[in-house]
DNA sequence: CAATATTTGAGGTGCGCACCTCAAATTTCG
DNA sequence: CGAAATTTGAGGTGCGCACCTCAAATATTG
């Protein structure tokens, strides 16, 4: 026999075709031992609801949108492109997913917006955003109101969102340890850590990572204090002019954060490209550049297509109540150098 | 206004329903300016076939048969497991699924076999094979038969597939060598390949490509014959013995195809585990075991779970006239440490 | 020009489900 | 025990599309 249908649930159930409309929809009105009555007979005869047939009934769209902030980093440029980018591939499947920026610096705006988004229009919002006060308290407001949350890139662990799309930033630091390490000679080696703000995001996890790394592995390594360049490309070349000069045997620089542009500058200034070890970050323009040219060894980053696509297939998964498959959705820290790029 | 369908479509084309049907799913019988007014109208109005409530309507699943080797190789394991898996996530989406395994070493048994599936039954095949001329003929004759066809892992590029999901070997063996080159000293350095063909899978591709990469990059570092072990532990025990007597300076192991088990223990056994760097394909449970016990530097790998998932979003999209997003099916050469293995 | 052959239209049915209405059966409570 | 409240059933409609039938309109022949 073919699948089950609800007609088959409801003759299996003993039941009318409205009441286990009334119970696979949750709506009220039914008593308990109804509701069981008719469980017992999904799970009796395997009833698995189609989910297409289900949001084709439903008639309406799937309407997402994804928060994320302002910025001129290549890093959030390129998150926006694959928003873009995977609103007009998942068009055709009934997903409306528009892409909503903010004013990063200030912990309001997105709160606000938040607390301003039509629960009624909206089935659930994709966040990018590091976590404040009242962004929890928005985000619990607003599931409070019935509207799914996925974070993705850096997860909001307070705000008690859905799901959270992204990788373990400790472990991409990690990762960016042990390939630093087996990169330096054996001997004794400095290697210099940069970022535009400790604060930021996630340099915090990803510099324990490293140093966690270089600590258990590498004991000939000697990892210099962390260089900010508070997105100032001025205030970043200045300090790393002022390390370059401190240590002229540096052996590597684990960038974790932006600033690729100035670093690459510099070093192809000081005749350093392919003299010292270099670990970047996010596929960007220049990071893309850099490896192809040699400037740069391994990008440490993260699928943003996958990311986007996953978030959106989590919110569907939430709205038709489908198991959510953490095996497909899991972010892999990928490891990208000249040659494994595209 | 909403999404357009069919109706606005007619309306749009000045033609009747039944003639859009007809033109959509090109039956027969209708005249060439016709269909011209119809695709025209849908340029216009920009109507897209909504896939779902096609499928629906079409009432039949979509069926869909992987071919895989027989064997007792890691790899071939867990190639069985992803389908198995792929299988159970997506029966409620109405895709079936199977998994047929066939004789790897007879060329002939896999033709045989897609000449026997019945062509209204299946919508689609996906193959991890080696293309030969037999299973070439056998491929071309599916496909004529109304059969889509998606090849996996290793390309049929002769056999005029409709697809092939799948990293390149070429690359892969290069961000293997640009690996191992990264990691050994600056010194004069000596690297072993073993793999358990030449012949088999694209041992030769990724030999060419650690070889390239190693010659272009990394002057110093001497590639050796490679070791093959011809899928019998006892053969590759002792060949790989051999090399250990011959260089007991070597620097570095690449393993391209299978063995890992017999590697490893060989390596202990030398007390060379850690001296000598090692890089090795695919995610096992010996690799992975490899890696978490720092045995293993580094896995080039590329995720199954994505392979068939995108195989069966190719040969579906295929079957609803859709377009195939080459990005988002495009498969990456994955590099997993220790660190970024879960 | 009539006799075909081809092309088009009109209309219906069903896929699996959501959602709605109204009446009938059952329970709860004063 | 009767009235009110709650629970259930029967039946219908439509989502966007595929597929089928039969008749009408048009094009192609001899």
């Amino acid at each position: 026999m073919s699948r089950p249908t609800i007609i088959d649930l409801a003759t299996a159930a003993g039941v009318s075709l409205a009441t286990v409309d009334r119970v696979l929809n949750s709506r009220p009105g039914v008593r308990q031992v109804t509701v069981e009555k008719v469980n017992s007979a999904v799970e009796r005869i395997g009833f698995v609801r189609d989910p297409f047939a289900a949001n084709l009934a439903r008639k309406r769209d799937f309407k997402v949108i994804a928060f994320v902030p302002k910025g001129d980093g290549q890093f959030l440029t390129e998150i926006c492109n694959s928003v873009r980018k995977t609103a007009h591939a998942l068009a055709a499947e009934r997903v409306d997913l528009v892409l909503q920026q903010f004013e990063g610096d200030d912990a309001h705006t997105l709160a606000v917006l938040l607390d301003m988004t039509n629960s009624d229009a909206v089935d659930g919002v994709v966040i990018m955003a590091l976590e404040t006060p009242p962004l929890r308290d928005s985000v619990r407001r607003l599931r409070a109101r019935g509207v799914s949350v996925v974070a993705i890139i850096s997860d909001l662990p307070n705000s008690g969102t859905d799901y959270f799309i992204g990788i373990n930033n400790l472990a991409a630091g990690r990762t960016a340890g042990a390939l630093m390490g087996r990169m330096l000679p054996h001997g004794p080696a400095k290697v210099a850590v940069m970022t535009s703000s400790l604060q930021a995001w996630d340099s915090l996890d990803r510099r324990l990572g490293f140093d966690q790394s270089i600590a258990e592995g590498f004991g000939n390594i000697n990892v210099l204090a962390t260089v900010e360049g508070h997105d100032d490309p001025a205030t970043l070349d200045t300090a790393l002019r002022r390390v370059l000069a401190a240590h002229p045997d540096l052996g590597g620089v684990y960038s974790m954060g932006g600033g690729n542009r100035v670093l690459l500058a510099l070093l192809r200034q000081a005749g350093l490209t392919g003299k010292v070890r270099v670990i970047a970050h996010e596929l960007t323009q220049t990071t893309r550049a850099g490896l192809r040219q040699d400037q740069i060894d391994a990008v440490i980053t993260q699928d943003l297509g996958h990311i986007m696509r996953s978030a959106i297939r989590t919110l569907r998964a939430i709205r038709d109540q489908r198991p959510i498959l953490a095996e497909q959705e899991r972010i892999r820290i990928e490891i990208l150098v000249k040659d494994n790029l595209d």
